[in-house]
Order: structure tokens, then sequence, then C-alpha cells
DNA sequence: AAAGTGACCAACCGCGAAGCC
DNA sequence: AGGCTTCGCGGTTGGTCACTT
């Protein structure tokens, strides 16, 4: 459908019209609602000059009219160089959502850190969308609480709620959700993709005009839908909650990085892929330009490590790397998939599969092994 | 063409933890 | 030790766009 990238996406005129843009209360006005260019440019020499701290001397200083809050969350959500704006999440970040979402559950800030470039607002979106599309898929309303209902013109076709908190799931091999057909999915250009007009000839290559295998399927076996249907699936979990094989992070998870960041995961708790890697020509771990080592792991400590790129280049990092992932709701790489077809795919699944649905979770599972490395910080 | 809908994204809110005095 | 402030996180809400009907 070839979406904007997000920043790019026209919002409602003129800054900061989406919500409430001020405050009601009396005295100083606090502004809110989305941010214009000025503010940011405000927010962006704060952090330069002070680092991504002192959020609140922003507002009581007079440099702007928001909450330290917002400032923070405007700087870890959009402003931090290292972003991957625009980017959609790759079928490998999607997997790593998937597996540390089982591991640790709805910890988005936690789980953003073993996705360089993912803010845990990405992440929870990311999940969020994940989550709905699948109880529409599935016909299930997801437990949980009540999902915002969009309720628009009262449409019976009510979306299914969403599970908004969910307990870590022990890992199960399902499919990725790519593999699940999506309508609406049409051909077009991948932002990210646009930028890195080289990496269509690393590709997969698509059958025909409009279909073709998937690069996740091609690349990870275990995700075709013919080993998906065969698996054991979690349906009374997160939703496609997770895999059995282990996240190829070393190198995937880099794809579509936006700048040298800095930013190599943490150790997953996992074991290595028995599967093979999506392998491109000329593009080593040394070309990755990633440091050798450490991690930040905190969200706190991924703003240190923005701010550090902020130094010498206030403006975002350009994409440099190419983008591997899979598209496929909106974003263009077609996801069509000859054995998995939009009403097939389901039916292939045995019958009784569904019966676990309204079956309590299984106990969580063991801890992970070990928790991110934490860096020094700032 | 218009309405309905899903997907995506940005940002706010509430709460708890951490730090400081 | 206790209160206050700041920060970080997870959940939720609202807006826009693209696609479908």
């Amino acid at each position: 459908m070839a979406r904007a990238p997000g920043g790019a996406r026209r919002r409602g005129g003129g800054g900061g019209s989406g919500r409430r843009d001020v405050a009601a209360g009396g005295g100083e006005a606090v502004r809110k609602g989305h941010w214009t260019a000025e503010e940011d440019a405000v927010l962006l020499e704060h952090v330069r000059v002070h680092g991504p701290r002192d959020w609140s001397s922003i507002r009581s200083k007079g440099f702007l009219p928001r909450t330290g809050k917002s400032c923070r969350l405007r700087w870890v959500n959009k402003l931090r160089p290292d972003l991957k704006t625009g980017c959609k999440f790759s079928a490998e970040e999607e997997r790593v959502v998937l597996e540390l979402q089982a591991q640790f559950g709805n910890k988005w800030a936690r789980i953003s850190t073993y996705l360089p470039g993912r803010t845990d607002n990405d992440v929870k979106n990311f999940w969020s969308t994940r989550q709905k599309r699948l109880a529409r898929l599935l016909g299930t309303p997801l437990r949980g609480r009540s999902s915002r209902s969009r309720n628009r013109s009262g449409s019976a076709k009510a979306q299914a709620p969403v599970a908004s908190s969910l307990e870590p799931r022990p890992a199960a091999v399902v499919p990725c959700l790519d593999q699940v057909p999506l309508e609406g999915s049409s051909s077009g250009v991948h932002p990210c993709r646009a930028a890195i007009p080289f990496m269509d000839a690393q590709r997969v290559p698509l059958e025909g005009s409009s279909s073709g295998v998937h690069p996740c399927s091609a690349g990870t076996p275990f995700m075709d839908a013919h080993n998906a249907a065969l698996a054991p699936y979690d349906w009374a979990g997160s939703g496609l909650v997770s895999f059995g094989g282990a996240l190829p992070l070393a190198s995937d998870s880099h794809a579509c990085s936006s700048s040298n960041a800095a930013a190599l995961p943490p150790l997953l708790p996992f074991d290595q892929p028995p599967y093979p890697l999506l392998d491109f020509p000329g593009l080593s771990a040394a070309g990755w330009n990633m440091a050798p080592a450490g991690f930040a792991n905190a969200g706190g400590a991924m703003d240190h490590l923005a701010y550090q790129e902020l130094l010498p280049v206030t403006q975002p990092a350009p994409m440099m790397l190419p983008f591997f992932g899979t598209e496929y709701p909106h974003g263009g790489v077609k996801t069509e998939l000859p054995d998995a077809a939009p009403d097939n795919f389901f039916d292939d699944l045995p019958p009784d599969m569904f019966d676990s649905l309204d079956q309590p979770p299984p106990p969580p599972p063991p801890p992970p092994l070990s928790p991110p490395a934490t860096s020094s910080g700032f």
C-alpha cells in the first residue's frame, strides 16, 4: 500500500493538532499533541547541549511548553538518531519480538533493546497491531482487557479485543504472521528499499509480477505454511507467539538499521539457529558498522548511545543498511504464499487445534538465562 | 464515489521505581 | 526514614491513510 513512512505522514495540519494541544489547566499552558519541526529543533538542541536528561528543565527554563515527560518521549520515540524511521518490522524482527515476548511478556522496553532502532513504542504498536490482526483472522476475541474499540459508525464488524497484558508464554513453533495471508496487500516499494535500490537484486526474487516465494519462508524453512500447520501451536497464548527455533539476531536483526548506532543486541538466551540465515554477499558482520561488543539494554542507556551519535551530527543518520525484511500488509513486498492461500491456511490446521483457545495458559517459561548486558551508560 | 474498515503511528495517561534532599 | 521530584514503562487513545465493499 506504500504508506508513507511514519514521520512523513501528514498529520492533522498545522502542527500539534492530533490531540488536545494545550492543557486545560490554568497558569502556564503546557502544549500537547503533535510536535512541530521547531519544537523538535529546540529539543534536539537541548539534547545536544545537555544530553538526554533534565527533561523537566526544558519546560522549567522556558525552552518548550512541553512537559519533561513529553520531551523525553519525543526524543526516545522520534528524534533519537538511531531509529529506524519508516521501516516496517522485518520478518526477523518479528521473530525476535515473538520470541522475546514469549520470554519476557509485555516488557516492551526490554524487548526493544534487542531490536536496534526500535523503540518500545514501536514494538508495542507492532505487537498490538499484530494481535488485532490475529484475532480477526482467527475470529477469536483475544483475552485480556478490553481493547480499544474504534466503533466507527457503530460497525457491527467490531474488531476483536486485544490482549493487552499477556502472560509470558513458553515458546512454541508457530508460523510467522506473514505466513498468514493478509488482505489488502499490494505490490509496492518499501520506504527503506526506496532508498536502497541495490537491495532489489539481493532480495529473493518473486515469481511473476505479484506472487512468489515469500522471502521469509525462502530463508527460513521452518516458517512455511506446511510446517506451521504441523507444528504445535500456542493459540491460547499471545497469538502467534513464538518459535521453537532460535533467533538469528547476529545479523538479521540489523537489517534496516539506520545508522552506526553501536547497538549489538544483547546475547540472547536462545540457542543459535539450526536453519540457515539469510546471507547477503558483501554484507558481512563487519560491514554492519557495528560496535564490536556491548549493547545498551535499558531505554536510558539507549538514549545515551543515541545522544553520542547526536553529538557530531544532529540530523538523523541516513539509512545505510539494507532492509531484508518481509513486508506484508501495506508496505509492499508481496507476501502471497502458494501454500498458504488466504482461505485455506487455517483449513489445513487440525480441527482440534483451536480447542486450546479457551484453556488456561501454560505455566510461564523459565526465566531468561541472562539479562542483557548493561552498558556503561553515559 | 462514498462509506466502512484495518493498519499504522504518535502521543498521552497513570503508575511505579529511582534519585535527591 | 520520609516526602518530593523526575524518569521510565506499559497501556490506551486518537488521527490518518490505504484498501475494500
